[in-house]
DNA sequence: GCATACTAGTTTCATATGAAACTATCTAGC
DNA sequence: GCTAGATAGTTTCATATGAAACTAGTATGC
């Protein structure tokens, strides 16, 4: 009857452990070789594939804080990797672009990351590899969901 | 021929991403009912599973640096929710206890906790929480097989 | 038994982070 | 067209983090 709790099988432990995993082993991949950190490899990631995006926009789409997204920007484009434009309608938004040595310098990561991934994932069965796409998804959906409603209870509490 | 790659789509985005959810939203449930830190709950969770642990083994089992792991059990000392005693066998050692008014603590959220997973977990399908388990574990046994063979290969490298 | 190398836990310090304030710009209502 | 309120992005500042140095104790080899 003891046993009611165990940490090593409590799911977000196990998330969080195995998210914190992940990132560390390949944000290495990325920073060892190309000198680039995670928030700068998201950047590149959305730009080639949504040129001409905005920062907020990339902070949301990419999961980033904007002032994480500001510094990365910095970064980027100091070594040339990308420029930013002033959109004409609002002056206030960056227009953001990969140069072309960005976008050759993101086309010599993604692969790299692919294949990690690939490597990652090869000790499931495609089975398994189609149900935990299914599995992310589906929770994906539930955790957007419900976090407005989350933060008006955080505000409301304390 | 576009769309090699797609951020949304790229598992450690997603992974880093649904655990940093988790990690925020349940982490406010701590904090604010109890004021309890993250690493504070997971002491808590190991001592309670198995007392008189040592700081050591709690930051190895709760997979937290030790650095976190010391300043966590100043909180929860002060609180007086756990006591520490010198270990007879090895003076440098710290063994770990829970009163039982830390004891009490984590039985109140322990509760809580689990709640709070199940209706996470509520829009899987009983098939799918199971297939979830078998993939995270197959998945936790592959990083913590290489985590050893990286960590060589960063040292070589970086 | 004492020098050397090691380990548990703490402290220090330099860096990373993000909330809040700030700047520049835009929009709406008058 | 001007004022009040909003928004994009930057900067500031206070806090969180963890690597490395440190302290105290242990183990080993001579």
């Amino acid at each position: 009857m003891k046993a009611l709790f165990q940490l090593e099988k409590f799911l977000p432990y196990r998330f969080d452990r195995l998210a914190k995993h992940i990132s560390v082993s390949l944000a290495g991949v990325y920073r060892r070789r190309f000198n680039v950190t995670v928030p700068q490899w998201r950047i590149l990631a959305l730009l080639h594939e949504t040129p001409h995006m905005s920062a907020k926009d990339i902070a949301r789409q990419g999961n980033l804080d904007k002032v994480m997204v500001s510094r990365a920007l910095v970064g980027l484009e100091e070594r040339g990797l990308l420029e930013r434009y002033i959109s004409a309608e609002d002056a206030r938004v960056n227009e953001l672009c990969l140069t072309s040595t960005g976008t050759r310098l993101f086309e010599s990561i993604a692969p790299l990351a692919l294949d990690w991934e690939a490597d990652f994932l090869k000790v499931l069965t495609p089975q398994e590899r189609g149900a935990l796409e299914r599995i992310l998804s589906k929770l994906e959906q539930h955790a957007k969901s419900e976090a407005p409603a989350l933060t008006v209870i955080e505000s409301a509490i304390s």
